[in-house]
DNA sequence: GATGAATGAGCCTTCATTCAT
DNA sequence: CATGAATGAAGGCTCATTCAT
């Protein structure tokens, strides 16, 4: 699914994509303390350093701006993953690679990621379809490597196991952020990845015999 | 932590009991289609059947029937597992019938627990305080059937191993609830309590040795 | 085509009644003096003697207050016209008498008149549709009873010129409010009518042979 | 009254000639289609081909514009008409030939007429205060031809009955404009002017005895 | 002179909350 | 206790106007 057109009242490209990235910058400190909701456009600008009037330049609605939101996060997410995920790894070692690479990068994008669980439902219908569409793309890309690395083991697992691991493992990656204030108090992030390493490998030989 | 007191205009605590159940019902439904703050409380008034001048007299504001939805959520959780768990079994089949039990439970609470993700960020300050100290209350009960199983196993873990299991646990079961949407499609609630089983089981053997 | 139903949250439909004419009351004198965009709903409320808010519990948006008070005016119009104009007088007195009851309930509802000039523009479409419909009615109106003076007068004419003078009359009707700045200065409303009741008749007989 | 100045940026008198037009030529379009209020001038920009930065060297407010616009109105009125308005008839003929080339007139700035009526209230005091000069003088040069007519048909009316029979024509050639709706369905121009020459003939022999 | 990004006053509307009945 | 009309703070958005380039 491609990317949903936002109109802007502004021509240059480059300028639309520096500004947007100020307001979307300027939206995750409030988005993530208040929520979308309590999170007024006025405060937003006044993040940004621009004027209230100057964001519906590069947006049509508040909305909008939570939706180029959802695009940066997967975006983001996408673009740092495939530039540090090696094929270099095969096996188990693949997937403890990639866990380690997907736990480093949700750790960056902490808040965003916390923000994308509360704020989903925020998201007027057609935006909803494409964040779930890009949410969906991902489980592929994540099943791919998982799926690799269980060829290389020999592994035989059902489509079905195999899902329901790939969903384990994003799953596990998120709530580094959204059970934060619990986790984070008793790991590092190095620890987190290591323990949860493990758990997902012994999971996958429990679901093999 | 004990509950907090929310004021009511009305002395009659049973009505009170009673009337605020009809407004939690009734707000079960918006909240989950549009969210805590689309829902107006015009709405929830008229779905509860009662006059929109009448939820003031049990509730001191809009956010009250939040707090109350979160106390009433974990009030059904505890509830309804502490009637269900049973002492019969021991060892990995404690834990197999617990997950059992409360994955059915999120089974059945099955809104309430996508909205408690959606709206968490929507309570005031206190009342969240209150909500962090419920799930942390949750967390130590899981924990503890968790401890004992293993020492029925003699399993011996160190406590952040255990107390991630315990994580993942709870998670997997809210999973069913948040990613409604892509398990539904694949797995009865039967299949996904026996995959999940499996994982946590193979988790914990990984992390022995 | 019946009147466009405009929904109220308030259900007594006395106070409606009520309620609405003081909103329109309370129109006439800003939409008179700058327009209806000019005006702002706060200052409707202002004059209705209410808080803005409450102006909401009776229409639903700003261009409701425009459809009521165009309705309403049709509604005088026809109501005063309906109750004054009799039947006891024929022929060309009967065009007189009529010329002469309509022309005075223009003059009290002055205001009213100029404002439909400038702003059924102003009017959304369905309701200009609703507009347009109750001005030929009220056209319509007029054309039968001139015809029926005609036909006491044994004059003939061709419908498109009865259906013409209806118009002028109509029109001068209107240019005694919408051109009463200058037509003030040099005429009561009696020689007014006086006047263009003789040229309306001298129309008639020119259109005659 | 002589023209209000409006200022311009620009000092090339050409220039300003130019641009002005090609403003207001791109201002008829939607003053008539969504009135004064609703047109942007983003639009009217867009439509004159030129920056909405641009409209500021030649304008300084909105407001100039419809003034501008008025003028314009009245400037193409006059121009046309006393180009076309030949002294070769006389009486009765006179009438006619002028109202002819009048109705011919209002039927080329059709649209104009119609946002002259409803727009008026848009325009500030003093350019109002123009504006009404302006049909004044109007008012006066067509009770010129009509006395020139009334002498050559020694014809003697009263200062009111002419000055009544002036607007009356005045008005029915507006409303070709803004009644346009309603006659522009039954009658050719032609037609109309026909039997509306009928009935201002009709009028002035009903006022004479 | 022209451009078009930026500004921010101002407006409509919503909706939680109050309070007279 | 219940009702529902009234209140008005607050927020999203528009758009005329300015001004740096």
């Amino acid at each position: 699914m491609k990317k949903l057109h936002i109109p802007s009242m502004v021509k240059n490209n480059q300028k639309i994509q520096k500004r947007r990235n100020q307001i979307l910058e300027a939206s995750i400190q409030p988005f993530k303390q208040k929520g979308f909701h309590r999170t007024t456009t006025r405060e937003i600008a006044e993040n940004a350093g621009m004027s209230f009037g100057a964001i519906y330049e590069y947006v049509e609605s508040k909305e909008d701006i939570l939706y180029l939101f959802f695009e940066s996060l997967y975006d983001q997410l996408n673009t740092i993953l495939k530039s540090r995920v090696s094929d270099q790894f095969k096996g188990h070692d693949r997937i403890r690679s990639f866990v380690k690479e997907y736990f480093h990068v949700i750790n960056e994008i902490w808040d965003e990621t916390s923000i994308m669980y509360s704020e989903s439902r925020s998201l007027p219908k057609p935006y909803l379809e494409y964040v779930l569409s890009k949410e969906n793309d991902f489980v592929q890309y994540v099943m791919s490597i998982f799926s690799k690395a269980l060829k290389e083991e020999k592994i035989s697992l059902s489509e079905d196991d195999i899902y329901l691991l790939t969903h384990n493992i994003i799953v596990q990656g998120h709530m580094w952020a959204f059970r934060g204030w619990a986790l984070r108090k008793r790991y590092t992030l190095e620890k987190y990845i290591d323990i949860q390493s493990k758990t997902i490998i012994g999971s996958i030989l429990a679901l093999t015999e």
